[in-house]
DNA sequence: GCACTAATTTAGGCTAGCCTAAAAAATTCT
DNA sequence: AGAATTTTTTAGGCTAGCCTAAATTAGTGC
């Protein structure tokens, strides 16, 4: 079961997509993600549940999941990702914007051995850059509980968990906000579909958040 | 004039083939190399000679040589390998015999920025850890006078300048018998398609070296 | 329940890069 | 030189993964 750069990729959009609920993921939203046409998504969900072990559970129409195999090969690859984004922030001295795109393309030719000797260097680290949780080499993932800042109650204060790490402009504007994993803030004000207003802790100033930017923030949902 | 993985191979190989003079590469040298068949190196030679500009200069049954746009390209990977190799031993402690095999897999995919921080993190070094130099970042090749270990006279001392990286169990020998780049050595004696005895400098014992392992090595030209 | 729309799948094609088998050219041997 | 051998090229096929266009299924509003 050697697994191909795009068949790697498939795995993770679908890992992702599901987010952590055991939801099944629709070609649409596959196509939309992986910048490929509905029609390929199909073709490759159809091979990817007829390998044995299968990857994927496909039901035409209904949507796809993983199966075991195709969640320990998804997690692997965000455990390369994680690990090369760290890597690459922290030794390479990339800035948090460009580690993405790297981690993208290098995370399907690392070999065990390089995924080790990165884990060793770095000190077997809990999180990414971006404050993701990293896989250990097991395949366990830790868990973390998380809830998106839109959905943080007002006036409560929160712990800034993660950020999305897929769009270097967001990430660039949140940084220069000083929105990074790790931080306290409160929300004063929420209109829903508008803006949000946060305030990080210990500061006056307050902050003004599009929803769109907003989105890309998630906190810390053990501290409530 | 984005080049895939299979192109950078083959333009790697018809530059290491090629040797340092400008003879032209035969289709079964590359196949042999490259572990293909010779009918799939003239339809890849075929396709690279008919790019624009093109990667190589073909005439049929006469063997090929890079053109001018190859050999940057050749070269660029190259110090992609090169640069790999010495961060992976250097940095992420691989050891001797085990940074070609990942190179090779990565020289394919790492960006300019990582090329670049990685030469950085190394110092902008000079040679890799098996002795070959690293071409610059502007294209541009230090000259290296090397000789093949068997074609050096007997009695004159030489020091041991580089050795092949592709054979990782020559590798593994060749380092414990303590020949490795920079060590001094004398050839007591060489017989003709058998065997060489060489010592190194400033030991008494003799090792006895097969021609075939001897062939991985080279020496500094430039101390005659 | 039926018509319309949106999502998905099927059918048929394309390219890159490999393969085998057969043809052609070059080289070597006598 | 001519025959035998080796090297190289041509011809025709295959797979992975993508595409477009058309057909089918699912979902929605009336």
């Amino acid at each position: 079961m050697p697994t191909s750069e795009s068949v790697d990729d498939y795995l993770r959009a679908i890992l992702e997509l599901s987010g952590k609920s055991e939801e099944r993921v629709s070609s649409n939203g596959l196509a939309t993600r992986l910048g490929v046409r509905a029609a390929s998504v199909t073709g490759m969900l159809q091979k990817l549940a007829a390998q044995r072990p299968p990857l994927v559970l496909y039901e035409k129409h209904r949507g796809v999941r993983l199966s075991a195999a195709g969640m320990r090969r998804a997690w692997e690859i965000v455990r390369h990702h994680r690990l090369l984004e760290l890597f690459l922030h922290d030794v390479l001295k990339y800035s948090w914007d460009e580690v993405h795109e790297e981690a993208e393309r290098l995370e399907h030719f690392i070999s065990e051995r390089f995924e080790d000797r990165v884990a060793a260097i770095l000190g077997d680290p809990e999180v990414d850059p971006h404050g993701h949780v990293i896989p250990h080499r097991n395949g366990t993932i830790p868990v973390r509980e998380e809830v998106p800042l839109v959905e943080w109650p007002i006036g409560k204060p929160a712990v800034l968990s993660s950020v999305s790490d897929r769009d270097p402009a967001a990430l660039r504007e949140l940084q220069r906000l000083g929105l990074v994993p790790g931080s306290g803030l409160v929300v004063d004000e929420s209109k829903p579909n508008a803006s949000l207003l946060v305030r990080l802790s210990g500061q006056k100033r307050q902050i003004r958040l599009s929803i769109e930017l907003a989105l890309h923030v998630a906190v810390d949902a053990s501290r409530i």
